[in-house]
DNA sequence: ACTACGATCTACT
DNA sequence: GTAGATCGTAGTG
């Protein structure tokens, strides 16, 4: 629909390098066009009542049915991936590894599924309390890597769903960046899909991922594992 | 009801 | 280089 895109925070708290918030219409495009545009913008996070974030640098593109990697490759809706189906310029946010939340935002008009995960981001805004969130490490290792980044914006399952802009999470316009500093590559830690070129990072920034792309190693079984087998 | 395993990260070897 | 953490989801019975 087109109702005007609400604006959160006020803008006027914000650092001059942040724009206005993205339009819906942004995230109502080809989802790997989204994941590279996405680069360069600033995302916010007020979760916890302290406005976070930074310059985004490294994304993911998560597509419906024709790609394997994704949440939504099986097409048919589950309790988790829902939220990929459903409207644009919305947070998708899961759980996984027993330890790590992921943070994605929704792309393609209603009914079509597609994601971006965030991968890492350069921090700007409330970095002293992501140092919090993120006892002992570096400022470059605050946010550069999937699960990192969501800890130190302070996301959780309750934020999965969050239209952008009216909960915790915001999406703002930047300097764009010139399609020179724009590399791509295969996917990080897939299982299946990891061969097509839905990575998209700056190449110089220090603040990406050091998750490396192809196929993960072959993961051990848990043979005679005597999980849940005595009482 | 039960179980395998994951869009990861850290700590050790 | 790799094992372990640790829990939600999905597939199966």
């Amino acid at each position: 629909m087109d109702a005007a895109f609400v604006a959160w925070p006020d803008p006027s708290s914000l650092p001059s390098a942040v724009g206005a918030p993205l339009p819906k219409s942004f995230f109502t495009r080809d989802t790997c066009q989204v994941a590279r545009d996405l680069l360069g913008k600033i995302l916010l996070s007020q979760a916890g009542g302290v406005i976070v974030g930074g310059r985004i640098v490294e994304t993911e593109a998560y597509l419906g049915s024709d790609d394997a990697g994704s949440h939504a490759a099986t097409k048919s809706l589950t309790k988790r991936n829902l939220v990929m189906f459903g409207p644009p310029a919305h947070a998708y946010v899961y759980f996984t590894y027993g330890n790590h939340h992921m943070l994605n935002v929704v792309t393609e008009a209603d009914g079509i599924a597609g994601a971006v995960l965030i991968r890492a981001i350069e921090p700007l805004v409330g970095i002293d309390e992501m140092r919090r969130r993120r006892v002992g490490r570096p400022d470059q290792d605050l946010t550069n890597g999937p699960g990192k980044l969501a800890a130190a914006l302070g996301l959780n399952l309750s934020d999965n769903g969050d239209r952008l802009g009216e909960g915790n999470l915001a999406v703002y316009v930047a300097q764009e960046v010139a399609s020179e500093e724009v590399a791509v590559s295969g996917r990080v830690g897939l299982s299946a899909g990891h061969e097509l070129p839905y990575r998209y990072f700056l190449e110089a920034s220090p603040y990406v991922s050091k998750g490396r792309t192809g196929p993960p190693k072959r993961r051990v079984r848990r043979i005679g594992s005597t999980r849940g087998g005595r009482k």
